[in-house]
DNA sequence: CAGTGTGAAGTTGTTCACAGCA
DNA sequence: TGCTGTGAACAACTTCACACTG
């Protein structure tokens, strides 16, 4: 390995590219899987319903370049994908909240070839409290300090109630974590150099009753 | 009820604005427990980390005006977000996939109070038939036909594996589902008429794991 | 004068148009 | 001719600037 720095400028992308990112690693894997050697940017763009310029321009941002009509190689984009979502190193993180919605995304399969390992669960009930889900230990919330500080976690998912939230957050900010995936419907304070990813299901159940209101009308 | 309709004209509303309706009423509703009567957009801003400017604007969406000096009326903005988002009306659903995820969206308090309601589940695994979950009954896929033709429901929720969404999506339209909500990591094919919404939890991932990339670059 | 309300400016993301290439 | 790749036009959303109000 060379001294100079590999890494190249982390270029800023734009969000909805990196969102629709994983769309292309599944489709591009599910036809590696099948052996396709080439794919086109305007085959892409019809399987996810999307423009092909847009395909073309989001899949400039892995660094890997097309031939002119033939495509792009498959196994190339796949690799670059992952490699561009950081699906091959492994960020492990913690759970706090392992009811419902946090066993689903324990159980979660697909995290497993994302990159993303959760490595251990916590909550305060005790009849949680000494399980495991799908192999993944539940600790009481109060051994999180001192796992996390020996571990060093740089995610923390938060899937408790809403009241419990923001103190589940301090504490995740206090013991070091860097991002929070917060996935309770509550606006978190936490330092600027955290990083806060909400996931707010009722934004989601918004979008469809206002479709559907829109349709009506119609 | 009067021929003339009283339904206004449904204009369009932009996405991101809707997106936030949510976290506006959830706001308010708690404000309105406090029994706080006025509510300014700066403070609403304030709490929920956003433009003061773009509070006001989404909330206009809503026909509620509000006072110089003083602000919005909770009582009053509450209601005509209800009512903009159709948390006044209930809208059945049925969900397929009594998975773990399936059973979390099942079990989530909040859509009680979000005019979802789940009336039954449906899954192919043989223990998950004839359970309930949270009161909800699960059934065999197979009976879904039956039900969904007596009942009239507008919204199917899809929570299964990914090679089983498209052939349940295709059930779900041939009974008339006007909207699929999608959590499968799949892009469904449907006539035009039917909408869906994905939600892939792989794109928030995707968000997070990039930002974490920006931050270390920086 | 602190807040609402709105048209204008700015920013970001998408779509178009077309040059280059095999 | 069909595809990549890119600069320019366009559309959508956000932020700014400011007139208005109690």
């Amino acid at each position: 390995m060379n001294a100079i720095s590999t890494d190249r400028i982390v270029q800023p992308v734009p969000e909805p590219t990196v969102r629709r990112m994983p769309s292309y690693l599944n489709l591009l894997r599910e036809m590696l899987r099948r052996e396709e050697q080439f794919v086109s940017a305007p085959a892409i763009a019809k399987l996810l319903h999307l423009d092909p310029t847009q395909v073309v321009k989001d899949l400039s941002y892995t660094g890997i370049s097309g031939k002119p009509r033939v495509g792009y190689m498959v196994s190339e984009l796949v690799l670059a994908l992952e490699d561009f979502l950081g699906y091959n190193r492994t960020h492990e993180a913690f759970l706090v909240g392992a009811g419902y919605l946090g066993s689903a995304l324990i159980q979660y399969q697909g995290f497993r070839e994302s990159g993303l390992k959760i490595v251990a669960a916590f909550d305060i009930d005790k009849r949680k409290v000494g399980s495991e889900i799908a192999g993944v230990p539940v600790f009481h919330l109060e051994k999180f300090r001192d796992l996390a500080s020996r571990l060093h976690i740089s995610i923390g998912i938060l899937t408790t109630p809403a009241p419990a939230a923001q103190s589940v957050a301090d504490l995740m900010v206090g013991w070091g974590i860097k991002a929070i995936w917060n996935f309770a419907p509550v606006p978190l304070i936490v330092p600027e150099h955290v990083i806060v990813q909400d996931t707010h299901i009722y934004a989601n159940l918004a979008v469809i009753l206002n479709k559907l209101k829109q349709a009506k009308a119609v």
